[in-house]
DNA sequence: CGTGTAAGGAATTCTGACACG
DNA sequence: CGTGTAAGGAATTCTGACACG
């Protein structure tokens, strides 16, 4: 399967070689609630290769001067949007089990 | 695709959480041939997906007494074998095309 | 707001070696 | 042969803070 791009075992030193971006702005990035690393015990932060894509989304946009502010709306309402587009798909599927009784 | 499989960004500690071997065995199946993680330029070494996936059939062959000298060769033989099968399809192809020529 | 940096501590990783068997 | 371990050093990561703006 894909479960691979989820799983969070990449370490920030490397997130920070695949992504070009600095610890701190990394760790900031999660502060502003745009990404989600796990944390080991000891507190070490763990990525996936799906952070790694949302921090170059997030890098894309800061350097056209959007806010980490405006990101996280964004990322919010594309979520909203495709949630919505589950529920739609949701609604398809029973609507034919139920033609079908 | 599934190239996040083979990128290498994984360090030893995380591989022992996902394997359950120590890093002394590790890093002793390295020293066999059986895997090859990638160098920082620090020399820490960073596995892939895949590396796992090989340490994991590592630790089943060990589990049943086998030696690592086996497993390597038993490793060779499937790549010759897939290798073999790569190149007959490619004959099947290259026949193909003469064919329609 | 977003990012750099110096600070100090704790945990990680590495190598070469001795040990047991 | 395969693996554990203690040893010492080097690099990593973390947090809270000061700085600039």
């Amino acid at each position: 399967m894909d479960s691979y791009k989820h799983k969070k075992v990449i370490t920030i030193g490397i997130v920070n070689e695949l992504t070009g971006l600095s610890e701190r702005q990394i760790r900031y990035y999660e502060e502003c609630g745009l990404i989600f690393p796990k944390r080991s015990k000891l507190g070490t932060r763990h990525y996936s290769f799906t952070d790694i894509e949302t921090l170059i989304q997030i890098a894309d946009k800061r350097e056209e001067g959007v806010q980490t502010n405006e990101i996280k709306r964004d990322f919010n309402n594309k979520k909203k949007r495709s949630d919505i587009r589950d529920e739609m798909l949701r609604g398809q599927i029973n609507s034919h089990f139920n033609r079908r009784r």
